[in-house]
RNA sequence: GCUCCCAUCGUCUAGCCUGGUCAGGACGCCAGGUUUUCAUCCUGGUAACAGGGGUUCAAAUCCCCUUGGGAGUACCA
């Protein structure tokens, strides 16, 4: 390991929105960032202009500031190794190429697609892949087989050509990752990249190993399926006579029926979102939902992503974005892929509900009162929002377990009118409504005192009673401590919700 | 097909490097308890070292093979 200043960069392609196996990334690249206090870069890698979407960036960018991962430099955020956008640094990349064309690194090749197209299809009538390699290269209209003189004619009369790497022979290529260790490649077995496209855009190989290389960049931290390109990236790095950075290859986030790498489709086929934020194609109009959008709390939605392929070793499990800064490690990730568990997720989102204070769960519900047309005060919202946050896992959940403290029921539960609702009920609590009547001042303790001393004076049923009045007052068999309830809705609302319901079911 | 990577409860995982605890925790599920309801909560339970060979007094742990899974195999990233 070098002792340089630690710089890291995620580096995503905005060819559509990033799902949450991109998100751990660069959620993974921060920490260890800050961690290390070094700097984190966003790096725009745009070098296909076919693939380029609309909104794909501003996406990228929004999501990440919602999850509160923030990058020291950016394509926002310009710092001193700009521009952070490959096709803004276009004109940087043809020395790279020249250079190793000129150094016997890589060479012109002339083949057309159409022609690499249907060798490839002919190797596979043969069970075979084509590869464009030591033993096919020689074959291939390349300027290793061409004369000084050719390749300049053609190069003349402006034929189109790429740059391709000259993969050395019969060697091995013995790699290091800091989470998988030494793995070694023989060279045999790799196809000679392209490098230089013939429309003057570099291929992420070339243009990732000059940007990381100028960028100053000390880790990659990436996912596990750029490992295939590893020994390609090594011999790129020393056929320049560049240091290299220490590789880091995350495992993969799996779907979480069957197998596979976890994809766009995944998550709205089983109910779950895959995006951090909703998405509209572009082109299509298609929506895919987002964590945001669905109600998840973006602490919350990253301590379940920073769990899902790493571990402290210990029991601890919801932790602060600055405890996961101060416990991350890559030695601590694991290197099997993860089935990603939406069920999990949702675990995650109920304890951070419960953590948040009263006040800001109130500030959130207010919006979803409104839309019920429920006019409140914030104070009695708090109040509410305190006795019944332990029993949901999102904040639009709120209204199901509270309405009737804003609203009085306007039918019974007909499964609990049969098991709670007996002749007497109606008696019982006319008589009660006297006693709650003369409750004063109408607070929790006083009421459920001036209640208890009644049925026991009386020699009534506590569970008969309290039941039968639960139905009342709520409409069905839930809701909290019913003192509280009687408490917050008020002694007038209380009676006349008592009254009502008596009239009603006798 | 070929190359590379991976393999502990249904899921996320600890333990593996430095062999020797009933293989630990969490989610889920089930049961019991608390409670005037429901939920929370508490307690308990369910459930795993893919298979086979070695090495060793002893293997989840080290080695090999098999099997399974994944990724890559573009003038995409």
């Amino acid at each position: 390991m070098t002792n340089k200043p630690v710089r890291v960069r995620f580096a995503p392609s905005p060819t559509g929105p990033l799902h949450i196996g991109g998100v751990r990334t660069a959620l993974y690249n921060y920490l260890f960032a800050k961690q290390h206090g070094g700097k984190m870069i966003l790096r725009i890698e745009d070098t296909d202009q076919t693939r380029f979407v609309p909104g794909a960036e501003q996406y990228i960018i929004d999501s990440l500031a919602w999850c509160g991962i923030q990058f020291d430099e950016s394509v926002v955020n310009d710092g001193p190794f700009g521009p952070y956008r490959q096709s803004d640094r276009k004109s940087l990349y043809e020395q790279y190429s020249d250079e190793l064309v000129a150094s016997g690194n890589a060479y012109l090749a002339f083949d057309t697609a159409e022609e690499l197209d249907a060798l490839r299809k002919a190797a596979e009538q043969e069970k075979k892949t084509f590869i464009y390699n030591a033993e096919t290269r020689k074959s291939l209209r390349n300027s290793l087989n061409m004369s000084k003189q050719e390749v300049i004619d053609r190069l003349k009369d402006n034929e189109p050509y790429v740059v391709r790497f000259l993969i050395p022979e019969a060697s091995e290529v013995v790699m290091n990752d800091l989470i998988r260790g030494q793995i070694s490649v023989r060279t045999e077995t790799l196809d000679d990249k392209v490098l230089f496209k013939s429309d003057g855009m570099p291929t992420y190989h070339l243009a990732n190993i000059v940007d990381d290389h100028l960028m100053e960049i000390t880790h990659v931290i990436r996912g596990e399926e750029w490992l295939p390109s590893l020994p390609l990236h090594v011999l790129l790095y020393e056929a320049f006579s560049w240091e290299k950075p220490e590789f880091a290859h995350l495992p993969l986030l799996l779907k979480p029926d069957g197998n596979g790498k976890l994809s766009k489709r995944d998550g709205d086929r089983l109910g779950f979102p895959v995006f951090p934020m909703e998405w509209v194609d572009p082109k299509s109009g298609e929506k895919s939902s987002g964590y945001r959008e669905s109600g998840y709390f973006a602490d919350a939605f990253i301590n379940m992503l920073a769990l899902l392929g790493w571990n402290p070793g210990t029991d601890q499990e919801i932790f602060t974005i600055d405890e996961l800064i101060a416990a991350f490690s890559l030695e601590r990730v694991g290197k099997s892929g993860a089935k990603f568990d939406p069920e999990k997720t949702k675990w995650f989102n109920h304890q951070y509900l419960v953590q948040k204070s009263d006040v800001v769960l109130a500030e959130q519900f207010m919006p979803f009162l409104q839309e019920k047309g429920v006019e409140v005060n914030p104070s009695q919202v708090e109040k509410v929002v305190g006795l019944v946050k332990e029993r949901v896992q999102f904040v639009k959940e709120l209204w199901e377990e509270s309405y009737f403290f804003f609203v009085a029921p306007s039918s019974y539960d007909e499964q609990v009118v049969k098991k709670r609702w007996k002749e007497n009920s109606g008696a019982q609590l006319t008589d009660l409504a006297q006693v709650i009547q003369a409750v004063d001042p109408f607070e929790s303790a006083a009421i459920d005192e001036a209640i208890k001393n009644h049925i026991t004076a009386n020699e009534l049923s506590m569970g008969a009673v309290m039941n039968a009045l639960r139905l009342l007052l709520v409409g069905a068999a839930k809701g909290p401590h019913l003192g509280d309830i009687m408490a917050i809705i008020g002694k007038e609302e209380t009676l006349k919700r008592i009254e009502n319901g008596i009239k009603i079911l006798g």
